[in-house]
DNA sequence: TTGAAAGCGCTAACAC
DNA sequence: GTGTTAGCGCTTTCAA
């Protein structure tokens, strides 16, 4: 007690102190079945004595079945993000598996490595939401030879299971409610046309703006990850000759960025210009007017993701899935019909 | 090829491959020295051609020094401790170590379990920034037999070496900067007083009113910790028969519960209530008006938590070290002098 | 029930 | 340089 060993106690000190064998203490410390009462408070006290900490990664090392998930997200400031690692961990601890979460920072050669990192730490499973590089995706996910599911930046052709957002109708129906408004000028904002969601926002925007004979004001803007950038990028948007009378932005970090934007422009919305967002964010509740967005079903994405993975561990799915759901318009304050005067001197 | 195992390769399997002995392969793959390169050669050849991957689990045990820190933090909703994150994870890898993250969604039990989780991982060190219960954090940090740092919401009595921010001081700077612009009724909405930071936040806010003789007017709320709960307390305090003339927001979060319900209450930002906030995130730069806020430096406190881990993993530190950075005030647009018809009808 | 013993995949002496 | 071997801390047969 007073003078502790360098080294902390193992299994075997335990087994010395409660007096019984190796094999007896681990069945104890384990909590597996088989041991006499008498001897069973034995090893605990002696564990409690000696202060026993159990080595999880040696067990997992000797038992060859590990019980921890990797997740591997891209960007810890897109709420949406955390949103479904919160949802994820939860069900995750709920079942008995605990979840090792990395983070990529929009960084591709970083999550390479933070994949590596998560699977040579020997975990079940793997739920990846990739970063930009569809190719560099799936040459990650050929890495994992574990039960994998690919979630958010993927489409239904990627070779493994995927969990999404039907990112084209839900972008087909917020340009549709733009141009019910009379929008003719209307921007897409993206962050980048390497993700594969981003992509098919910006062609079903595409779509809808040439259905309606629009195609002449089609403009999908790159505005890269972050949401400087995107402030950036925006302005000189902004600041073009013929304004746009709309933006449409592709995820919850681009709103916030043009958001920036419209507010250095000293713009109103949506007197001068009209805001659409696809993504939801808890701080868009706060602004005003209140941000007509495009809102994904997250703890339903999180649930089946993780419903999956289930199966997958119990190998109940061989055959690749891929889930979609549907994104629902919340048609709001930032929106609004286009006016004579806005559309011309523009 | 055609027909893979069912369990993965070893590194036996690369050694008979590469017609080796399991040391030798063992040397090459660890990036040890002292092989031929023919060797070395053929050995990495074997590794590509059966698809091996190391067992990072095993090669800790084996070498008995982990070389991973483990990071908790209590709510990644939270910018603050998502900036603080990044920062940690740039530093750690830069100098070889490994982060994992564990997340305990402000929930002490949930809190104890992932440090205890982390923790069986063998990690080399420990970062955490507690949620509630001082008491509670204490028995927490005992758990951590190994290098350990706690962060922000510890103070300079806690018996860990502690990073933090000097609430105080900015708390006393920013009630202050109320009190010149002549308000009167300023509330101190907190998430809650359990929490060592937010108590030294409130406190300094009594003292300064006190010092002003403005101790009728004291009052601080607990609002819970999340966005949701601020809202409707918040609602609460700005329906009563007194409403305040300045409302001065301990967290992030609280702020954003606090702005959604001067927007339900239909009041202007600063006309009807001026609002501080302590505590940035970067959703707060599109609000109209700009937040007159107090700023953490969050880099350098990344930066100090970093440095101190190492040297701690060094062995150069034995005593406990309590570092305190300074918050800056920011005065922008949410804070005005308290009209004569505000204070009055209020 | 219990204990002895054989490893899980890897590293690090240690001889050759 | 290279191979052999004894473990890291734990689980899990298998006899007793």
């Amino acid at each position: 007690m007073s003078m502790p060993d360098r080294t902390p106690p193992t299994l075997r000190d335990v087994a010395i102190t409660a007096k019984v064998s190796v094999g007896t203490a681990s069945k104890v410390l384990s909590g597996a079945s088989g041991v006499s009462a008498e001897r069973a408070r034995r090893v605990w006290d002696a564990a409690r004595l000696i202060g026993y900490r159990r080595n999880e990664i040696a067990a997992d090392l000797r038992r060859g079945r590990p019980t921890s998930i990797g997740l591997v997200l891209p960007d810890l400031t897109n709420q949406f993000f955390v949103d479904i690692a919160r949802a994820l961990e939860n069900h995750a601890l709920q079942h008995g598996y605990q979840l090792i979460l990395a983070h990529a920072n929009e960084n591709p050669e970083r999550e390479t490595e933070r994949i590596r990192f998560v699977m040579s730490r020997q975990v079940a499973g793997m739920i990846i939401i990739p970063c930009r590089g569809y190719q560099h995706a799936i040459a990650e996910a050929r890495e994992c030879n574990v039960p994998l599911v690919m979630a958010d930046r993927v489409d239904d052709t990627f070779p493994a299971n995927t969990v999404t957002t039907n990112s084209r109708s839900a972008s087909t129906d917020g340009t549709a409610h733009l141009i019910a408004l009379g929008h003719q000028r209307i921007a897409f904002l993206v962050n980048t046309l390497e993700l594969v969601n981003s992509r098919e926002r910006a062609e079903a925007y595409m779509d809808a703006m040439r259905d309606a004979h629009l195609a002449r004001h089609i403009a999908v803007i790159e505005c890269g990850m972050t949401a400087m950038q995107s402030h950036a990028t925006t302005l000189k948007v902004l600041s073009g000759s013929t304004r746009p009378t709309a933006l449409f932005t592709g995820c919850n970090v681009t709103t916030l960025g043009a958001l920036r934007a419209i507010r250095d422009a000293d713009l109103q919305i949506p007197l001068d210009v009209s805001l659409l967002s696809f993504d939801d964010a808890p701080w868009m509740s706060v602004l005003r007017p209140y941000l007509t967005s495009i809102s994904q079903p997250v703890e339903a994405i999180g649930h089946a993701i993780w419903q999956l993975m289930l199966k997958l561990l119990n190998g109940e799915q061989d055959e690749f899935v891929h889930l979609r759901f549907k994104a629902e318009l919340l048609v709001r304050e930032s929106t609004t019909y286009v006016s004579a005067e806005t559309a011309v001197t523009g």
